[in-house]
DNA sequence: CCTAATCTCTCCAGTAACTGGAAGGTCAAG
DNA sequence: CTTGACCTTCCAGTTACTGGAGAGATTAGG
């Protein structure tokens, strides 16, 4: 499989196919003669892997150490529970101050006129 | 005023209020004989308008241009009203992705067990 | 007045995770 | 044989700073 295929059958711009094993996030593909990349199913699992841990915000780092947990037999449920818990703690914490964003600018938002006059509650709040 | 003045007086990190005349977002202040910057409280009202601004999310360029508006004495609240309320949707974008997010991650997390043994619902998911 | 500490300056490099583009080699179809 | 799609490498740019080196300026204490 070339980098192409790879990429479609990956759900990942070739440009991060390279990316990824350029980083070692996965490992380098074998080349054919002329140097072009080859994929095989196992390779391309991984970059599934790679691109639905990244979906879920997992930072490459973390990737990296989920991957190395993926293909770790005898890794327990509760070494990768423990990752996946901190970014949902992460999660939930931007959650909140998402919220306390939105409630406030919502406010200044609702209670500008938007109308031709200068007088505005926006401007007025953020200077 | 010289910058670390500035900086404590508007809440930015030293770096940044070099940074922020650097890239032209704020006026380039006046130098004194030994070459120090020299703010004055107009500049430091701008830092301040800067910050929190960025505070809501705001790029740099939406600052710059709300920084327009800020200094506009002819601006129209509408003006204001349409940069505010377009951060504001794609906060709530951004709040409805977190959400759905925070749900699957949380099911995952849930349905783990977290114990000494290999199988994992999280790494099935994601594999 | 000297010295040590604290500021300040400029410039360079690095962060995260790609993305775009240039210059050039390869391959399959017609 | 040529055209066009694909592949390669390498370099640069993105966002919004942040860290640090090396050097000059200023201030406080003794």
């Amino acid at each position: 499989m070339n980098i192409s295929a790879a990429a479609k059958a990956s759900g990942l711009p070739v440009k991060t196919v390279r990316y990824y094993a350029d980083i070692g996030l996965v490992d380098a593909p074998s080349r054919s003669e002329a140097g072009y990349r080859s994929y095989d199913d196992v390779a391309v699992r991984k970059l599934v892997f790679a691109r639905r841990s990244r979906a879920f915000g997992f930072s490459i780092e973390e990737c990296r150490e989920l991957l190395g947990l993926y293909q770790d037999q005898d890794r327990t449920s509760s070494e990768v529970k423990r990752i996946a818990s901190k970014r949902l703690e992460e999660i939930e914490v931007k959650q909140r101050e998402l919220q306390s964003l939105h409630d406030a600018l919502a406010h200044l938002v609702t209670s500008c006129r938007g109308d031709h006059r200068p007088d505005c509650p926006i401007i007025d709040y953020l200077g």
